[in-house]
DNA sequence: TGAAAACCTGACCATTTGGTCAATTTTTGA
DNA sequence: TCAAAAATTGACCAAATGGTCAGGTTTTCA
């Protein structure tokens, strides 16, 4: 954000935040369906219900739309490490977190595909946001990990590494739901396929951090 | 692939094979850094050392250059489940894949990406093979991991989103290195990154199917 | 109520870009 | 050696697209 979000200055009247909300809700479809290149103002502007021109009113230009979109995912992002203190049990917080972004991932999946694309050219827009905001939290949060680990409260695992993990293995049911559909035999995901989906990333992770309870209908031993 | 692998009749000379080669070559980055819409003929021609008009000599359009890229792309992948049978050992047979995995990440990012890229749009042009090919490969793969299952070889794991997190786990590296370096504070990644990545992804797997074995260094036992 | 500010938009333009083509050169193989 | 096949390429084009702008309408608020 900080710089990305420097949104025009001025009082933002009643019209112009109602369409610019309606400029981003539009953008997000077409940039997560078509990348940055790919989105075209006409259809943002269709997709919107205003004319071309009034876009460039709201938004001087394409890439003025594309980073206020992403200022926009940005802050979806960020609130969801709450539970992630100290004196939290490691089981809960990170049962909390999973479940968050993978609500997240089922609610708002073109936010995560505008993002991951971001990503996967390298990240030209939020370079700085990554490697200053993020990477505090992370380094944060990280610690947190280890003195759950030093604590003998879950097993040693790379803190960094696993936050990495953890956005890969949730984000990939938004940003890569095709292969997720084709998978499954699906046509789109439900919320019955969320459900397991979320079962399964939850016992995963939990096992994989050492903090798996084995449900009643099924007790076994973790190491097998 | 089959008819993405649809490759233009005739005997392939020489001089064709070479400089098809060096377009695919050229084709693969370009489509990683900017996508298929922000990929540029003249850019791939200037990568590949040949003229605008030369590429249309041999691809007829972007679009079939794009194809034949994905079709390169997607022979990759295909070779890695060969360990994944009824009588391996779980333990041997997914470190072997997840090595492999990994070692596509580092070694082929681009591919990756571009693989990524194609997803996140919707699978315009890979959707029949992933609805094809590779679900009926990964529905095999998941009745072995049943039957280790039902051996009691490893934790009841859902064989199917499996799948699904070993390919985010270790293509994460690739598809989001931008991420990834600004986390662990790189320029970019190197061996020892991978190295170490490479170690973390299996250790975690490994204890979220149950199969974990604690190394000399760090003797606890796998539920904390 | 009236004028200043905010908002709207059809028409237009310059640039980019995928793709074509015809003329030419190089390679192949009988 | 020589003709047929393959390969090469500069010049060109039509379409798509981001962005501009002047002149208009609506809203705001003192």
């Amino acid at each position: 954000m900080t710089a990305l979000a420097a949104r025009r200055p001025g009082p933002a009247g009643r019209i112009r935040q109602q369409h610019e909300g309606a400029i981003l809700d539009a953008a997000e479809t077409v940039f997560a369906r078509a990348g940055f290149q790919g989105a075209t103002m006409a259809e943002i502007a269709l997709k919107a219900g205003l004319p071309k021109a009034n876009l460039h009113y709201y938004f001087g230009t394409k890439a003025e739309v594309y980073r206020a979109v992403l200022s926009r995912i940005l802050q979806l992002w960020l609130a969801e490490t709450d539970r992630i203190t100290p004196d939290a049990a490691p089981r809960d917080a990170l049962t909390h977190y999973i479940e968050a972004k993978m609500h997240l991932s089922a609610s708002r999946p073109d936010a995560s595909r505008v993002f991951a694309n971001e990503l996967l050219h390298g990240a030209p827009e939020i370079g700085d946001y990554l490697r200053g905001e993020l990477r505090k939290l992370v380094a944060a949060k990280a610690g947190v990990i280890e003195s759950w680990i030093a604590a003998g409260q879950m097993a040693p695992v790379d803190p960094q590494h696993l936050f990495i993990s953890l956005w890969a293995l949730t984000q990939t049911y938004a940003d890569f739901e095709a292969q997720v559909c084709a998978i499954l035999g699906r046509q789109q995901l439900g919320p019955a396929d969320y459900r397991r989906a979320t079962e399964h990333v939850l016992n995963f992770v939990l096992r994989g951090c050492g903090l798996y309870n084995p449900t009643p209908e099924e007790m076994k031993p973790c190491s097998i």
